[in-house]
Order: structure tokens, then sequence, then C-alpha cells
DNA sequence: TTGCATCTACGAATAGATTCGTATATTTGA
DNA sequence: TCAAATATACGAATCTATTCGTAGATGCAA
């Protein structure tokens, strides 16, 4: 039980995770003030979705000191994994290249982009 | 405002609107009767749905007969589109290589699909 | 025609996510 | 030392999504 449930945050979790993960460990404050910069919510609220996050198990935190260090304790690529894949079976019908194409067509991709995922499309066919 | 918001249905919503999209005009049976295979809920729930959809703009009815008859509204690739869109931004940090990245190295695409994305990527680079 | 099957309408319960106010504790600087 | 700033804890309001029960209308078959 411990695992599935934790790879599927709502979407508060979620802008909360990309800066755990990118900040590594963070206070409450930290966090929302990465997050003010796009939404406007009170810091209480920051506070209490990550008090929830804790109960959940998507992050951890050190509580030694008066101002807790919180760090996510779900992986980013799992996480990434299992998102993308819920997105192909109820978005794209199964078909992950039905999603590529969309992804390509849409976000307009540099060449570097475009190279990088030609080279990864050789290593998989040349395995 | 009558746009943005439709592309973003909930995922209850995009199951029947797959089935629209798929099967063009529908009964609530009809759509319930493909939802039942895979999930179990009442024939009042899928009803409900499909009328908060009419509500919301998602779909249209032909309420000119006793049992009436469901189309989509909106359109399939900018549904994908905008789904995908926010998934590159909330989930991947902007990087639509790296979404497909994850999708081709979770799915395991057939040989045929790689091929068709490469042709896609040719395309791309000789533009 | 009459009763059964099927349909829609609609209110309401439930559950989860999100938001915030208030109480309380701790730190720190004047 | 003491007041202001800053933290956490926590209850509760709100909002949205989902589910279902029930009532009432309609069509159809015996």
């Amino acid at each position: 039980m411990t695992g599935a449930a934790n790879l599927k945050p709502t979407e508060s979790e979620l802008e909360i995770l990309q800066i755990l993960w990118k900040k590594g460990n963070c206070t409450v404050r930290d966090v929302h003030e990465v997050l003010e910069k796009n939404k406007d919510a009170g810091y209480t609220t920051t506070l209490k979705l990550m008090q929830i996050m804790l109960e959940k198990g998507l992050v951890a935190r050190d509580a030694s000191a008066k101002t807790h260090i919180y760090r996510a304790l779900v992986n980013q690529e799992k996480t990434q994994q299992h998102l993308v894949n819920k997105m192909i079976d109820n978005v794209f019908n199964g078909s992950a290249a039905r999603l590529i194409m969309q992804a390509l067509g849409n976000h307009t991709a540099s060449k570097d982009e475009i190279n990088s995922i030609k080279k990864y499309l050789d290593e998989l066919s040349n395995q």
C-alpha cells in the first residue's frame, strides 16, 4: 500500500514536489516563496499542504529545530513515469506514439532536443 | 471564457469523452455499457456526469426524443494538446524531450511506432 | 389499456483537495 | 526583559468531483 498511492500526487502537491526535487532540503518558507511567484495563497496554506504530504509519506522532515526542514520522499522519475503512463492510457488510448507526436507538434522542440530524441530512438532500435 | 476551461475535463469526463470521440453519437446507455467494462458505477452516475458535461459545454445533445443523443463538443486533439502541455509544464519543468524519453522508456514502443516517430522527427528537422 | 422497462431530472451524501483563521510556542533584537 | 516576528498545529469552511436514490415521465408489449 505504501507506494502506488504516493506516485499520484495532487496538482498542488506536485508543485511542491517540483520545488523539493529541484532544491533539495527546504523549509516551508523556502517553498512558499517559490510558489508565491506564480499563485497567491497564504503561508499557512503551504504549511498545511506540506503537513498533509508528510502524513501521506510524500515528504519527510527534520523537526529537531523550530523551523522544520522538508525533503521529497518519492522519486522524481518514478512519479513522472507513473503520470505519463496514466496519460497515455487515459488521454491517448494507450498509444505512446500519439502522445509523442502531440508533444512534439506543440512545444516546439529545439534542434538539439530533436537530435537527442533521435539518438535515443536509435538506441531503442538497436536493442 | 468559453474555451480554456473546456479543455480541462476531469478524469471521469475524459473517460466519457474518449467514448464519444471514438463512437460519435451515443446515448447515455451506450456510454454506460462501455464504462461498465472497466469500472462499476450505476447508470444514474453516468447520466449525471453527462448532464454536468452538458452544463459545462463539453458535450451537446439532441433531446428531441425521449432518449437523448449526446456528442462531444470539444475537439479531441486540442484537448490532448492542452493536457500534454500541462504535463510538460507541471511534471517535466517545460522539457518536452524529457517527457518523450519517459514515454518511450516506459511503454515499450513497437518498431513500427518507433519508425513513425523517427519519420515525424525528420519532417520536423527539414522545416 | 395497463403494467413493466427505461429514461431523465434532481437533490443530496460522500470524499478529497484547497484555503485560511486562530491559538500557541519559540526566537530574537531593541 | 519583553514585544514583535516567525513557526507549527489544528479545526473548519469551501469547493469540486463523484456517486447514488428516488420521483416522475414516456414508450412498448401483452
